[in-house]
Parts: structure tokens; sequence; C-alpha cells
DNA sequence: TGTACATCAGTGAACGCGCGTTCACTGATGTAC
DNA sequence: TGTACATCAGTGAACGCGCGTTCACTGATGTAC
């Protein structure tokens, strides 16, 4: 690649440096100065492309949720057809999604730095809470916006993948139930199940 | 109180101060020297009573498991005696306490601030985790540490409280579910619906 | 009870560091004619 | 096709700031005799 001194396409080069910069030192040591110098050109100059460290963590975010839905669709595609199965794989993706972007997801729900008022980023959190919804709908043959108790059992499904998402991340899942030694198959299996639980027809 | 230039008891101040800090700008934004001085203290004082930021944050993570047990507890003796409503009481003791304590509770799991090596943090992280293992072993009937199934019972038990309880400070589930306008009992029993889809006898 | 002394628990100046941000600049690119 | 010029997207020096940490110090407390 001819090195100019105009990179050319250097936004989604900072978004890229961003993430591994997260994914290496964590959100909590996250520095704008350190993602320009791996995206190997100067501090100054992500502030032609973005407003400051927010600005960049905000757009990353946003880009996360359109991730975690991609990964889901993934799985849900290689599920079977029938209302649990896609449920559950959608679960299963999430937290696949947050294992193996682990400061991504923590950028996405439980960091303070991104602009949570931001639109974008708002409309991107929503399409993975609304596919949530859509999948619950069409196992309980009814839309759950209309109905509180179909609403509980979306929140239980979302909650559910959450929270094994999060404690997994820890290592806490882990320690109770030692994924770590069981094959891809098996430990998916034993997600599922978990999360079947909090799935009522 | 009397002016002293000894301080007297320097410590539990600086975990109070450090807590007060941490409610008011969260873990990503927390800084000895800031603690110092909301302890009235300088701010090479606490180097006496803690190596550094993270043993302090350490020590205060520790403290943190602690008052969750203390406020399931609380709840588990208000409750109904029945092994079923003593883990719900748990669950909605562990929501509580996470929205009322936001940064403590993002400081205890989401954190990468505090040792997790630390023998106590350790400690007290998993005394929460044995209450829970003894609810569900009551509620089952049989020790779950023996049973792979009754373990995954307590996973989904956990997982989902403790989804519930993050998405509920970041404020998606109130959107979802508009517990802001409930009343306490109501939305409490919202909650424990939601729970109790997980939990399976 | 009094004195000498060790230890404890503070103070505050000093250090070096990485941070975000600003700004004058300059090379590269695009456009008008 | 050539030239002039505006705009874009970088550079790198400079700034002020808050941070953690160190260190010589000093006041308060506890203890031995």
């Amino acid at each position: 690649m001819k090195k100019n001194y105009h990179h050319g396409d250097l936004a989604p080069e900072l978004l890229r440096a961003a993430e591994e910069e997260l994914r290496e030192n964590g959100v909590e040591a996250f520095s704008l100065r350190a993602v320009a110098k791996r995206a190997k050109v100067s501090h100054g100059a992500p502030a032609h492309h973005f407003k400051d460290a927010q600005g960049l963590l905000t757009a990353l975010a946003g880009i996360g949720y359109e991730r975690l839905v991609q990964v889901q669709d993934k799985r849900k595609r290689a599920a079977m057809a029938d209302p649990k199965a896609q449920l559950l794989a959608s679960g299963l993706g999430y937290i696949d999604f947050a294992e193996k972007n682990a400061a991504l997801f923590r950028l996405m729900f439980s960091s303070e730095r991104p602009d949570r008022s931001d639109a974008r980023l708002a409309t991107a959190a929503n399409s993975a809470f609304h596919n949530l919804t859509v999948d619950v709908g069409s196992l309980l043959g009814s839309d759950p916006r209309s109905n509180p108790t179909a609403m509980r059992q979306v929140m239980a499904s979302w909650a559910i993948a959450h929270g094994l998402a999060d404690l997994m991340i820890v290592g806490r899942a882990e320690r109770a139930m030692g994924f770590g030694s069981m094959k891809r198959k098996d430990r998916d299996e034993a997600l599922a199940d978990i999360m079947l639980r909090a799935i009522t027809e």
C-alpha cells in the first residue's frame, strides 16, 4: 500500500484501531492518543473525523450493536426454523458475541463513555431489542408490544442471555459450569438448556 | 468532632469516600486523589492504608459483595419460608442492590480495576454465589454441586437476576417494561414473575 | 507522674507521565476556467 | 491540457491538567523505665 500523506480512509481505520485498543487494554484504559498511534497517524488527525474520544466510542458502540445482530442472524440461519429454536439461536448468538468481543460488549452495555443520547447509537441498540421482540412474538403468536405478559417473556429471554453473557465474561459462569473443558457443541447445549428454562410458551 | 492531626480512623473513611466518588462519578472516572480530597486528607495519606488505587477498589468491591448478601438476607427474612419464595427474595435483593448501588455493582462485576485474585475479594464474591446454591438446593431437595442439572438451575437463577439487574442499570429494562411508573410492590411482582420463568422445580 | 524515645499517621512539595485539545502549518486533492 | 485556487486531511509543537508515586518532614500517640 502506497504511503500517502493523506491516509484516504482514516475514519474506518480509526474504528478498527479503537476496537483493537479496546480488546487489548479494555474500556477503562482507552485513550485517543493510543488509537491514533495504532492507526499510525498523528494524534491530532482523529479530530478531522470524530469530535473527540466520546464520539469515536459512540460510533464504535453503534457498530457493535450492528455486529451483534449479524452474529445472531448467522446463528438463526443455521438453526431450525421453529420459533423456539430461533429464539435460542438468538440467545446463543448474543453470548457468542459477548464472549468474542468482551470489551466491546462492555462498551455497549456497561460503559459511561459512549453518548447514549446519540440517535444512531440508540437506533442500533434498539434494533437488537426489536429482533428479540419479533422472535418472542412468533413464539407466542402475538405481538408482545400489545401484551404485558408477552413483554415479560421478552424481558426474561433477554435477561437470561444477557446475564449468562455478562457472567461468562467475568469468568463466574466458567467456575460454576466448567465450560472451558467442554466441546463447543456440548457447551452450546448446556447454555441452551439454561436459557430454555426462562422460555415459557 | 475534634480536628486532629491524626484522623484516627482513616481506612474506613477512605472506603466511604471512595464509594461516594464511585456513586457520583462512576468507575471510569475514579481517582485516588479525588478520594483523598473527599476524605479531607492529603493525597499522600491513603498510601498508609491501601497500597494503591487498585488496593482500595479491591477492598471496596469486597465490601460490596458483603453488602449484597446483607440486602438479600433482609429480603429473605421478610419473605415466606418456602424455597421458591426464598429464591425469589434473593433475586429481588440482588436487583435491589444493583439499582441502589449501580456504580459499585459495576465495580464488582464489570470492572478490570479490582484485583480479582485477591483472596478476600474472591471469598466475598463466592459467598454470594454459595448462598444461591443453597437456595436452589433446598428448592430441589438436593445439593446442586453433585448434580449437573441442578447446577444449571443455579446458573439460570443467577443469570436471570444478574441480567435483569444489569439491564435495569443501563435503563434498557426501564424502556421495555416501564418500571418507572409502577409502584414498588407492582414492580417487584413484575420482576418476580419474570424471574419465576427461569425457575423450574 | 515524668521523661525519653520509637513508632505511627499524617503533610505537602516535587517528579515525571500521558492525556485531550488547540493551532499554525503543509502536502494532496478536486474544481473552475 | 494547463493553471490557479479552494478545500480537505494530515503533521507536530505547544499548552495546561490531573494523575500516581515518592520522600523528607512533623505532629500525635504509645511504651519503657
